[in-house]
DNA sequence: GTAACTGCAAATCCTTTGCTATGGA
DNA sequence: TCCATAGCAAAGGATTTGCAGTTAC
């Protein structure tokens, strides 16, 4: 894998940013140090930040989000202001249990919980 | 709500499916006995029956399966062959502790489990 | 030099919507 | 009758892809 500018920026901008930024605002954000970057590159460069396993995409009712956070770890979505929060859930064993109970080998899950967010609940 | 054949033939095709169909198989199923049907009747009707809480949307690689199993229930997606299989995990006292850490109030939770099912291990 | 990468624009995929016609109550 | 629902086809939004030019190594 070559070195880019865009590709830089693209994974400085998700390791930087305090949300899980979509694809619209990666772009939104390289735009303003790369004005002529264009979305096929911010999109061919997330693609290969996955792969490579430097980030991690998690899709919220059907659009792409992006995570640089790799520890493992579960998301929290607000109904109210759809801010997604990292939360810790250890399901080691109720998912060692499951593999037993079906027989299916466990690679990895993904916990999404929803509701109202303790900012939300004050308003 | 008024009755219609369109609506009712989706419902049934979701409740007899053995699967957790996509919109698009639906609609092929429910064409064979209703050969005029279109895409935006089913996915109209899809809308109404989530609405209406007699099936419910799971999202799988940013693409819509539906559900006709109103019980709460999670799912397992292999891998290999892509089904998907429903899967029974309590998670109700990890649940109320999350929620009395952070502070949010939840209201619902999904678990999504990833990896290869007891079948395609075999092969 | 050359293969990976880019910008651009068109294409693709899934889903929604506007419009006029139909049909259930 | 009248309004929810239908079919059709066009629009929409997110993402992918083809291509010709550029750039890292």
């Amino acid at each position: 894998m070559r070195y880019s500018i865009q590709r830089e920026l693209v994974l400085q901008r998700i390791l930087s940013a305090k949300i899980h930024p979509t694809a619209e605002w990666i772009f939104n954000e390289v735009k303003k140090e790369k004005s002529n970057i264009s979305f096929g590159t911010v999109y061919r460069n997330l693609t290969q930040l996955i792969d490579r396993g430097l980030i991690r995409l998690i899709q919220f009712n059907g659009i792409a989000h992006y995570d640089g956070n790799m520890n493992p770890h579960n998301h929290f979505i607000c109904n109210e202001c759809s801010q997604i929060y990292d939360i810790e859930i250890e399901l080691e064993d109720f998912i060692s249990e499951m593999e037993l109970k079906t027989n299916h080998y466990v690679s990895s899950y993904h916990i999404k919980v929803r509701g109202t967010c303790r900012k939300c609940k004050v308003n």
